[in-house]
DNA sequence: AATCAGCTTCAAAGCGCTTTGGATAGTCTC
DNA sequence: GAGACTATCCAAAGCGCTTTGAAGCTGATT
């Protein structure tokens, strides 16, 4: 079948010692042997069976991504592909496996046990973590290595996470409306029990408050970020005895619908009414070419998976360090879609 | 550590072989000690370790997908995320793991031979096959089991693989088109090196021809499916001399940039402009609720994934039954997006 | 010449499971 | 009650690697 360590140790005439040693690098084997026998396991094409080393090391050399599916509404994260190459692109570096394994609704303490239990992994990455996510708990009961992709408030005990600062970001942003003479601004946001939402509206308030504005709670609205949601919302509020000049927008996909929104009333976005987004720089869905079609504040998420598993790696390499963190800061990017609040 | 079989046997005063033998079901254990084992099993959280039983049965329970990025555009799939969502369902419910290896532009071939050299993988799922893939040939030479998702045009051996027949579905929606009086169709198209992208192309010329029209190579555009490609390619045609009345539009992304330039001169989608686009059904980017905001050409690719995977478990499990394929029909779903051509 | 050190190489154990080829005890058959 | 089953259970081998502890060889040292 395919080749294996006995038989090319076999042709070589040397022991399995010597040839697996010298093929990872160990130096009680001589050059001249390392060479002759790294040549013919290239010719061989000869890789160590993962099984195997996994089994003799106790290291499974894979990293887990948990993505989590509702059968209510059958959504992925639209992100998710985005982050995945990105992180990919250090495991295959480093010579890790990428695994997925996908959760149907309150099956994923299951999921993840079961990862731990099988030995399938050596730590995993939490994705769009809610507040109090159970799951960083968990991870931390039954020995799981991990890294999570945002943040869970409510937490207490210390944990490794990467995450933008959305609530830098969305004041940021608020801010610019403001200083464009926008005073009614309208908050599309993500589901509010996702971190990441909570925190953006944190920003959205902060920057409100600081301007002596009350947030009105007829122009926030919170849901799935699909771009019906977003037209339907903006929809609404346009509808409003004093609707919004402006709006603040939890993603690309949603800024979509919230453009068609606006046009739907023979408005004109950038010049009637602007518009900021949040902009994931996903690949499939970038804002515009050198003029981004929308202002928005924008992270890369390919980036952030690279560097979350980056510091996993790191975080299983050296068992003891204390948890790391790292707080990406997001662009405040000008595009076509703001301008200065009508008269 | 955690429960293995030896220490899990030797609590219950059994053999390995017993133990291992009632948790998978064998007859030669009796029914009394197999409920005594899974309860013991059960309540210390025992699961064989993955890669133990892969080295033991010789069978890595887990299948590979490769997903290509160029570096160049950093393009991900945005289908994806989607399709591997509907696979994992069936990789679960099976007892399979899902890996995932990304591929830089070109070592694509060295990825798929180390996945079969360090036996990861018990098969894989080739996406995005373009003409003439070489990927297949490759598969076959190294014995890998593979399910295709998509057909490779030029290819001549048989293999297995599951398709949306985009040729018909294109064809149906180009005579729709026709139907309601356009004459003059833009086609918004992805690559067409790409296999699907080229069936489609053939799918609307066949329509285009049938009905007397010579394609006019002015309203043919090809690209990556962007929203920036859809909109300069729509408005690219609006601004010659004899304008399309209708675009045919090869994704949900690309359509919201054609929207984009037919409001952009001042047209409104549905009455003034028809369009149809092809619908992936992506969970995260849905056309519409219950009346389609695009007339499309539907087709879930989750539900493809769901059926690839169970295809490639098949054949794994029946290796020397032929090569099965699967070509499903696009539903075509008239939304708000189409009307009479105007006169 | 004997000893030592340093460099190479090796045999064998062990990782946690499945599976082969018995062994043992209980049941039937005649 | 002997022989033939049948139902349970077990010891040990083997999957393909890494790693420990030891051995062989060389040339230098005493």
């Amino acid at each position: 079948m395919s080749m294996n360590l006995k038989e090319l140790s076999h042709q070589l005439g040397l022991s399995q010692t010597t040839v697996s040693r010298a093929l990872n690098g160990y130096p009680e084997v001589s050059e001249a042997t390392r060479l002759r026998v790294q040549r013919a396991a290239e010719q061989h094409d000869y890789r160590p069976s993962a099984r195997a080393k996994g089994l003799a090391t106790g290291r499974a050399l894979a990293i887990g991504h948990v993505i989590q599916t509702s059968t209510r509404h059958e959504m992925v994260n639209p992100i998710f592909a985005d982050f995945i190459a990105g992180a990919g692109e250090t495991y295959t570096r480093n010579g890790y496996e990428m695994i997925l394994s996908i959760a149907e609704d309150g099956a994923e303490e299951q999921v993840y046990r079961a990862l731990r239990a099988r030995r399938a992994v050596d730590g995993v990455i939490v994705h769009a973590p809610r507040m109090n996510d159970a799951r960083i708990a968990l991870l931390n009961d039954i020995g799981l290595p991990f890294v999570v992709h945002g943040r869970a408030s409510g937490i207490a005990l210390p944990y490794s996470w990467l995450d933008v600062n959305n609530r830098s970001a969305f004041g940021r942003a608020t801010t610019f409306l403001l200083d464009l003479g926008h005073r009614r601004i309208g908050l599309v946001n993500g589901l509010e029990f996702m971190d990441f939402a909570h925190r953006r509206r944190l920003g959205f308030s902060d920057a409100l408050a600081a301007a002596g504005i009350t947030a009105d709670p007829a122009l926030m609205r919170s849901g799935e970020m699909t771009e019906e949601f977003g037209y339907t919302s903006a929809r609404d509020m346009l509808a409003g005895t004093t609707p919004p000049t402006a709006f603040l927008v939890a993603s690309m996909i949603c800024g979509l619908g919230v453009r068609r929104a606006i046009e739907a009333v023979g408005l004109r976005m950038g010049r009637d009414t602007s518009v900021i987004i949040h902009d994931d720089a996903l690949s499939y869905l970038q804002n515009g070419g050198a003029v981004p079609i929308f202002t928005a504040t924008r992270s890369s998420v390919r980036d952030a998976g690279r560097q979350a598993a980056e510091m996993l790696l790191h975080n299983i390499a050296n068992p003891d360090h204390p948890a790391a963190n790292i707080l990406l800061e997001a662009e405040l990017m000008v595009g076509g879609s703001t301008g200065p609040a009508p008269i």
